[in-house]
RNA sequence: GGGUAGAUACCGAAGCGGUCAAACGGGGCAGACUGUAAAUCUGCUGGGUAACACCCUACGGAGGUUCAAAUCCUUCUCUACCCA
């Protein structure tokens, strides 16, 4: 059985559940830090195990570019090439289509990117996308969308998510006519569109049950919409998905983000804030988010974050990690990357344990006030 | 003792009669970041004012020329280098 719902809380659509992968099981809600080309980066894949991260992601696009099909296929796919035996999530391409707006044309029958490397043309079909996601060898790999930005009038976001279907039908397809090229079982999982309005999203989603996807992921979010809408509209996908099967919020979010989603009854995450963040000099803390150059920190000799048991926040000062970002020293990135996806992972396996104790709105309600409220001070 | 080149904001450094509270770096102070073209990007950085306007103080010191001086002249002080 690839996912088992364990307990949905009585007063929310919060739940717990397991998916189960050749490559290790993943209790969820989780969060999947980014790893997009192969890295999580600034941090290595020991320290991942430390954390105890149970799932990286990859991204299609990028390990298609460097190092290619041809080196990713001759080193035994990513799993032995970046040496990490746990579950890998790759996403498709789809998101590319949206950040590299500039440098690529959609088609009908795909999309073609020009190389943000190079300059060189590509053509990623649904067919192709899956094939690249053979030879990388994820354990779940993401149909390629159209993720329509934001805004987006009804007409062109109507288009937008009929080929997004069209391409997710095809995807499936050739997933059914593929198969795993490693000893390992793969699965796939469709991406919702329908942009911010509600009926394309309930069409969109009652379209991708029927594909009977092994999981299925809403998309289209976190691209500069209002909070609001991005929760109304997750509100609306979670009513309408099946509680059989995983259900993944591409791209979010914020800790905030992240546990009303799970409210609403997501299983999975990821988002690169944590890790862009972290080089950038935010933390997370449950105190807030801070940034680690202000100069209130110059002799602040206490932990990262009081009340998080982690590597990184128990072993150094404010200060001294101050005074890394400061230098710019290479070990700042890395300690505040280490930190801020401890955080991250910790911020789920809480919500975990208090929806199995059933306890998880007000546990979430009194986190958030702490959150929220250093924050503004 | 003689000569030459300099002295500009926290530091370095442009500007060489009006469009200069003064380019550009650095440093400092803040902010942003949501399926990663991001160890990136943005703003502020003489004082007063919530803020535009405006006012005040400012380009080593003092004095002068001019309607107008960081910019021209005189002189002083200091710095670097060269010659004795």
């Amino acid at each position: 059985m690839f996912f088992e719902l364990t307990k949905t809380s009585e007063s929310s659509k919060a739940r717990v559940g397991s998916i189960s992968t050749d490559h290790g099981i993943i209790e969820t809600p989780i969060f999947m830090p980014v790893g997009t080309a192969g890295t999580v980066k600034a941090v290595e894949q020991r320290e991942l195990i430390e954390l105890d991260a149970k799932i990286i992601l990859g991204n299609t696009y990028h390990l298609y570019l460097r190092p290619g099909n041809e080196v990713m296929h001759a080193l035994g796919g990513l799993h032995r090439f970046m040496n990490w035996n746990r579950p890998i999530l790759t996403d498709s391409g789809g998101y590319q289509v949206f950040s590299l707006n500039e440098i690529r044309k959609i088609y009908q029958y795909g999309v073609e990117f020009r190389s943000h490397i190079d300059g060189s043309k590509h053509l990623f079909t649904p067919e192709s996308v899956v094939n690249t996601q053979r030879i990388i060898g994820s354990d779940i790999m993401m149909v390629l969308d159209e993720c329509a930005p934001y805004p987006a009038d009804y007409s062109y976001t109507k288009k937008s998510m009929e080929l997004s279907i069209k391409w997710a039908k095809e995807s499936r397809i050739s997933f059914n006519n593929t198969a795993s090229i490693y000893n390992h079982q793969q699965y796939q999982f469709g991406i919702a569109q329908g942009g911010m309005y509600n009926d394309l999203r309930k069409e969109y989603l009652q379209q991708m049950i029927d594909i009977d996807f092994d999981g299925n992921a809403i998309g289209g979010l976190s691209v500069g919409e209002p909070t609001e809408l991005m929760y109304e509209i997750t509100d609306i996908s979670t009513d309408i998905l099946p509680k059989d099967k995983p259900r993944y919020l591409m791209g979010v979010g914020t800790p905030e983000n992240i546990l009303q989603s799970i409210e609403m009854g997501i299983d999975m995450f990821d988002c690169v804030m944590p890790t862009r963040n972290a080089r950038n000099g935010q933390l997370f803390t449950t105190n807030g988010k801070i940034n680690i150059r202000n100069a209130k920190y110059k002799f602040e000799e206490k932990p990262l974050d009081e009340n998080l048991d982690s590597y990184a926040s128990n072993n150094f000062s404010l200060a001294y990690l101050r005074h890394l970002f400061i230098s710019d020293e290479i070990l700042g990135l890395q300690l505040a990357s280490l930190h801020n996806i401890a955080f991250y992972l910790n911020l789920v396996k809480e919500a975990r344990k208090h929806i199995l104790n059933g306890d998880f709105e007000l546990w979430k309600k009194n986190y958030l006030e702490n959150y929220n409220q250093s924050n503004k001070l």
